[in-house]
DNA sequence: TCTAATCTGTAACAAATGTCACCGGCGAAG
DNA sequence: CTTCGCCGGTGACATTTGTTACAGATTAGA
């Protein structure tokens, strides 16, 4: 990990923080569909994703899983990076969806650069804030648009995050959306039917609106 | 606003930190109904409830109003502590349910003790932690409950906060609730028939569950 | 007192979503 | 090649929630 990517990543940071990160994080690396954090596990360390993309779920013993967002690069985890203020075991699960690249920081830093760096508090905030508005919007969403609409804004956030090809199954976007593989089907045909996308196996396809 | 008072609504603060807070501080008082906050006005202080029960909602100019949560004293509200780094105006309306107190900080200061005060840097992570967990609950209601159950929980909360006769109309609790004032009328009265509560004109007395 | 507004109850219906049953197609493993 | 499991499609139906339309009851105010 050299320091000229750590700055590309995180460009707003202050000048001795790049150097203290490199020498006190580890550096991992993961395949796709791994498992990064376990509900109920320990938290030890934060991560900051260097490359690839985690998905992180909020896991319920009752009602299964709950898919709260993604992280990309230049991101942190807000769970992680103040769990640790009740030494609190968050329900969270994190998967990688892609391989991907981190970087492990030690709870311990973690704090100690709070005080030491604006710039990494800032960054703290500024990680949980953006959370904290991106749930706003899933409450939004849930509360007031039905399923088409959430599925038709999934679908775009797809487009965006990877291109045209979305290779999802009915199954992985009605677990996202919380509903049933059915409904999920009868919605993509309909949006087939209407011109928007194109149906595939294992994928689909996204063609835009027409006009 | 005293000292003393200060010291036991926020017990965790450090010691210089008190007489900051009131000499830096506006003590303001409202009457039970005032709108504190509008969605776009610009935010230059934030809140720190000293008595009565403040509800927080926010807006949307195309699907109305959601509601996000109660703020008690002791408590300050996360989206004001947080919202000029980014100049941001977040769109949220704040109304006092009783009369109310409070304390108003310059979000100045609010930064300020960012850096001098540890202690105020964990109530301001604290905050936004507990409030951001208290939507994750409200989001898991919302994707995996009936609305049933969302008004048992909701009913619940009531008696917990104000005891068990709870002065709302069915139409408020609709509001709460993002539905209908029939859907809740329908449900009510199916819980009194099952013994749950007894149906006042104006209120409702919980009577709980029998065995 | 009379009137208007608000609150509640309810029936009937519409729309959205969840569930069940079953089918055929495809691909991986043996 | 055959079998098995996952993927997608579809129809029928149940359930939940939203909507419309009213009616009676209570309260506030003129």
């Amino acid at each position: 990990m050299e320091l000229k990517e750590l700055k590309n990543l995180f460009p707003d940071w202050e000048e001795g923080l790049y150097e203290e990160v490199l020498e006190a994080a580890n550096f991992h690396t993961a395949t796709a569909g791994t498992t990064l954090l376990k509900p109920g596990q320990n938290i030890r360390s934060s991560m900051l994703v260097v490359s690839g993309t985690i998905k992180l779920y909020r896991e319920d013993a009752t009602d299964g899983e709950f898919f709260m967002y993604y992280l990309e690069p230049g991101e942190a985890c807000a769970v992680t990076l103040v769990c640790d203020f009740h030494q609190e075991t968050s329900q969270v699960l994190a998967k990688a969806v892609t391989d991907i690249a981190y970087l492990a920081i030690p709870l311990s830093k973690v704090d100690e650069w709070l005080r030491k760096y604006k710039s990494w508090h800032y960054f703290v905030i500024r990680t949980y804030r953006s959370r904290y508005e991106e749930l706003l919007q899933t409450i939004h969403s849930i509360a007031f648009k039905k399923m088409d609409e959430r599925l038709e804004q999934y679908l775009l956030r797809q487009v965006g995050r990877w291109g045209t090809h979305i290779k999802l199954t009915h199954q992985e976007i009605a677990a996202d959306l919380n509903t049933s593989r059915e409904v999920i089907s009868r919605l993509l045909k309909k949006m087939e039917h209407d011109g928007l996308i194109l149906l595939h196996r294992q994928s689909i396809e996204w063609v835009g609106r027409k006009g």
